[in-house]
DNA sequence: CTATTTTAGCCAAAATTTGACAAGTCATAA
DNA sequence: TTATGACTTGTCAAATTTTGGCTAAAATAG
């Protein structure tokens, strides 16, 4: 599941247009366009609102929000899913 | 294992100096000593460059170099770890 | 068909990244 | 002490990337 399939899924079970909720985010509605289908990526104080908006959970939304942009950097990478190990091993290191 | 850090052993087990691989990248000596005290990343040309001039292996690392930039996006976000797990999984399902 | 919604393409402003330079620290040698 | 060499720090401008809005085209609904 990505992102902005997500947000339209959440938008059309509610029943809101993308000029609607590019209004509440301040951008034009093209830009709301590309957020949903992956051409543009949101910022994070966008997710925010439209956890907020769409009466979504907040963290979920963030968790997937975050995979795009970890898909978008490693993608093309033979070594993308042994990096992705080593990051979450650095990871849990950091959290002790 | 940050990558900088690695490229920093690789060249002392060499006895090489910052401004010899400097000039090696084409790049001056500070900005090399930016890039292994991690304050500057570099980039995928001169990783495979860094791998040929030090005998490394490139796959190992550029899963470090990877795995430092997808840190680096993650790193503060509380969904960190979920997210790295979701993209794993999604990097899985493209496998196929 | 006509309206509205959504998408595509383009352009400029803004933000980030990159690299170089100058000057600094630190250690060692003369 | 002074000098030298290796490395680091801070700042600046050039270059690249990202962002946002505009126009107009395509798709969809009525």
């Amino acid at each position: 599941m990505q992102f902005g399939e997500r947000i339209r899924e959440l938008r059309e079970s509610r029943g809101l247009l993308q000029r609607q909720l590019a209004a509440s985010l301040e951008i034009d509605t093209p830009m709301f366009s590309k957020i949903e289908r992956g051409e543009r990526k949101a910022k994070r104080e966008q997710v925010e609102q439209l956890a907020s908006l769409l009466h979504a959970n907040l963290p979920d939304l963030l968790r997937i929000w975050l995979a795009d942009q970890i898909i978008d950097l490693v993608k093309n990478e033979p070594q993308a899913g042994e990096a992705l190990k080593t990051a979450l091993k650095e990871l849990k290191k950091d959290e002790h």
